[in-house]
DNA sequence: GAGTATTCGTGG
DNA sequence: CACGAATACTCG
């Protein structure tokens, strides 16, 4: 009988490997790689889901194999090339291979647990007390723990069996859908028996007599789509307008088609660009492309004219975009170009219609995938272009495990795939531009805004003047005066509150002098727990200052505003103002985000305020002031990618002013003027800010110059913690050359999470043939401890550190 | 992660 | 020493 080699479903080292299993005749021919099955595991009799690497005639194994329960898929769902992947990645982001092989699939393809009591003595009042009269008794861990002891002494004493079930949830999407057993003539005969004012109603006996042929239709498309509430379907059912049934056949959802576009004439740099990429794409050559392009220079017109090249070619195409820009503004455009062969994959989707997107891509039904980071693992077959917009963008790291960075994943695609990729931004980061700088990334330069577009006019407003110091609030005269006259002409304008690391640091606002570290150069955040200041790469601490240590004033303090504040302000100031305010408390729940923004697209307020998510690929043509609050908050944090993000937002927030014919007004109100990511950002120059960071990089070694491994521990105890920290450097110690720098132990930003106490250890190093090796070790060794509450996290080439 | 084998700790 | 509880070990 054959062999397969499983990956099985326990996230733990000592499982992190293949295990064989006999392929029962009744199976040969049907295991094939890239399948789940259903595998025994364990001396009882659990029953898990793993994952078929690969199928050998015979075994080297000196033990009884344990043949395959069953399948669960009837055809492969991950292809040679995602197994392929699945080792790269687990290597990697030092992860589990199953943690790998689950990320690629849709979260439903995950297996579902369950166990059930079944009665073998059925004459025992234990076990009839037990069942309480059912058949079986499902054991979750609800049940009390007297219950569960019952349940080990029944089946020690045989009264009992415990049945094991995987549920594969993919094959049970049931949705709620709506139909009616109402012909048209009924329906309209209902609806004049409604009152007038009972618009809801009619609207839904409306799409109902419309829709007639292609019921039933899934309740969440006519809550999406159509904007028909869930209280409107509810009240119709009572009163026998319609029956609320469950589906688990897909429909393709009725769904409002964007209007068809066409592709645009190009500009002579977009010309060379597009030409470029599609040789590319036709030679099969893995080259990667820099389109370092200014805002408005049409890079988006660049991607779906090369995306079309991919298509002739009869080859698929996958572009990521942030998930923040997965805006309808974006996808209309895209699935404007190439309608229902595009599939969308953001986060908006339910995890039914994720698995659904994700079955048509795996048939072949589409041919284009736009989606965020996760659809990097979209299973696209012969893909001809991959595409990354805004590729600095940090959110393309995952940010627990598997850590990986959708861009390396995609590179790694590209050279299976012999295709091209092209990586998209205005402000590019410094890894990417380094690299084209070698040569190792083609660069394409776009320097022009299409129709010659004027760039907006930048000012910079000095916060430390006695002017601007003087006045109460966050709005210098300056800025008041853009707001009020661009409210006075009836245009729009944005607010951005620079609220990242709102942790406090300390500033004094008098001379603009922030408290820094004298080992790090990063400034030193505010510990409540130990009332003290301290940074947190080398664990450096000192007292709160009572007077700044530069210019002896006492106005030094903590620093950060929040977006409420800066509403209630607003509102002060221009009481006629309508304000919109755009943070983590008015977008959390699902859809609002693009709810307000298309209230400000419709002009229905006329200031947005908010925090980064507004500065992300928008375009609203009355817009021709931004003023930006705070600019320095990213600056200061103690991250080496502060100058980075700020430079990058500033940037990207300043391309949203006057981008019609309108000239637009930009207002940075600072207390570090001069610091070059603030100058280069209101001169919109990239490559001016791309050498002095650069040279910064250079003095205090970091990315592009060293790479960067941070490794995080964690416990309960603090002293355990620090204890297993100073014995993981130690063993760090050992292995690495003189060349490598070794920082930490010291507290995370927030020391402690959850009860749990945080201590990280950073490695910055050139070339350590040994450290991955030593890594690896380290992980076995620790995950001893894993159930004493110890955790250790590696994450290599880390986007912030906190 | 979970079942089972093994050691540990406590009361007799 | 007996027993349940905590811990270690292993899974094909």
């Amino acid at each position: 009988m054959a062999v397969a080699e499983i990956i099985v479903d326990v996230p733990t080292m000592q499982t992190n490997r293949p295990f064989e299993y006999l392929i029962p005749d009744s199976l040969a021919e049907v295991v094939v790689p890239g399948m789940r099955v259903e595998v025994p595991f364990g001396r009882g009799k659990r029953k898990i889901q793993g994952f078929v690497m690969q199928v050998k005639a015979t075994s080297d194994f000196q033990g009884k194999l344990k043949p395959i329960s069953r399948v669960i898929d009837l055809k492969p769902v991950l292809s040679d090339e995602m197994l392929q992947l699945s080792y790269w990645l687990a290597d990697r982001t030092y992860s589990f291979q199953i943690s790998c092989l689950q990320t690629m699939l849709p979260s439903v393809m995950r297996a579902k647990y369950k166990q059930y009591v079944i009665p073998l003595d059925k004459e025992d009042t234990e076990v009839q007390t037990l069942l309480d009269g059912k058949e079986t008794l499902e054991i979750t861990n609800q049940l009390d723990d007297a219950t569960i002891r019952l349940i080990n002494k029944l089946r020690q004493n045989n009264k009992i069996d415990i049945q094991y079930v995987v549920e594969n949830q993919a094959l049970q999407i049931k949705r709620q859908a709506v139909t009616t057993s109402l012909n048209v003539i009924q329906l309209h005969e209902a609806k004049s028996k409604l009152r007038a004012n009972a618009k809801s109603q009619i609207k839904l006996l409306d799409f109902l007599a419309h829709h007639l042929e292609e019921l039933p239709v899934e309740l969440n498309v006519l809550q999406k789509e159509f904007g028909i509430s869930r209280s409107a379907i509810k009240t119709a059912e009572k009163n026998q307008l319609l029956q609320i049934t469950e589906v688990t056949k897909l429909r393709k959802p009725v769904g409002i088609d964007p209007e068809k576009t066409t592709k645009l004439k190009l500009t002579e740099e977009q010309q060379v660009a597009v030409s470029e990429i599609g040789d590319a794409i036709q030679s099969e050559t893995p080259q990667t492309f820099l389109v370092e392009g200014v805002t408005g220079s049409g890079k988006t017109e660049v991607y779906l004219q090369t995306i079309e090249k991919a298509l002739q070619q009869n080859k698929t195409a996958l572009m990521l975009v942030p998930e923040i820009s997965l805006t309808p503004q974006m996808v209309n455009r895209v699935v404007g170009r190439f309608g229902n062969q595009v599939a969308v994959l953001h986060s908006g989707l339910s995890s039914g219609e994720r698995y659904d997107e994700w079955t048509r891509i795996e048939n072949h039904d589409v041919k284009v995938v736009v989606g965020a980071r996760s659809a990097v693992f979209a299973p696209l077959n012969k893909i001809g272009l991959i595409i990354i917009d805004e590729e600095h963008e940090a959110s393309y790291k995952q940010d627990d495990n598997p850590r990986y960075n959708a861009r390396d994943v995609a590179l790694w695609r590209a050279q299976m795939n012999h295709c091209p990729v092209v990586l998209g931004s205005a402000t590019p980061s410094l890894e990417s531009r380094a690299r084209a700088e070698k040569g190792v990334y083609r660069l394409i330069r776009m320097k022009k805004r299409i129709n010659n577009q004027n760039l907006p006019h930048v000012q910079i407003v000095d916060m430390r003047d006695a002017e601007n110091s003087a006045t109460k609030g966050d709005f210098s005269p300056a800025l008041k005066e853009s707001l009020q006259t661009t409210l006075q002409r009836h245009e729009q304008a944005i607010v951005l509150l620079n609220r990242r690391g709102y942790s406090s640091f300390m500033m004094c606002r008098e001379c603009g002098f922030v408290l820094k570290c004298p080992n790090c150069d990063v400034s030193l955040t505010y510990h409540k727990d130990l009332g003290k200041m301290k940074c947190h790469y080398c664990g450096h601490e000192e007292p709160v200052p009572k007077y700044c240590p530069n210019c002896k004033s006492k106005k030094i303090g903590f620093y950060g505003t929040g977006t409420q504040n800066i509403e209630q302000q607003l509102n002060t100031l221009f009481p006629e103002a309508r304000v919109l305010r755009m943070d983590v408390d008015t977008t959390r729940r699902k859809g609002s985000h693009a709810k307000i923004l298309q209230k400000f697209g419709q002009h229905q307020a006329d200031i947005l305020l908010g925090t980064q998510m507004i500065a992300k690929g928008l375009d609203f043509p009355d817009v021709t002031l931004v003023g930006v609050i705070n600019a320095d908050t990213t600056l200061s944090l103690a991250d080496f990618r502060a100058s980075e993000r700020t430079f990058q937002l500033l940037t990207q927030v300043s391309g949203r002013a006057g981008r019609a014919d309108k000239t637009g007004h930009v207002v940075i109100q600072t207390f570090n003027p001069d610091h070059y990511a603030i100058k280069d950002a209101a001169e919109q120059d990239y490559e001016t800010f791309f050498k002095q960071e650069m040279y910064i990089r250079h003095q205090s070694n970091y990315t592009p110059y060293y790479f960067t491994t941070l490794i995080s521990v964690a416990n309960k105890d603090e002293g355990q913690t620090l204890k297993q920290s100073y014995w993981l450097k130690k063993q760090l110690e050992t292995s690495l050359s003189k060349d490598a720098i070794l920082l930490g132990p010291s507290p995370t930003m927030i020391s402690r999470k959850q009860n749990k106490y945080y201590y990280q250890i950073i490695v910055k190093y050139k070339h350590e043939p040994q450290l991955h090796q030593k890594l690896l070790e380290i992980l076995n060794e620790t995950q001893a401890d894993a159930k004493k509450g110890f955790t250790i996290a590696i994450d290599n080439e880390p986007q912030h550190i906190d």
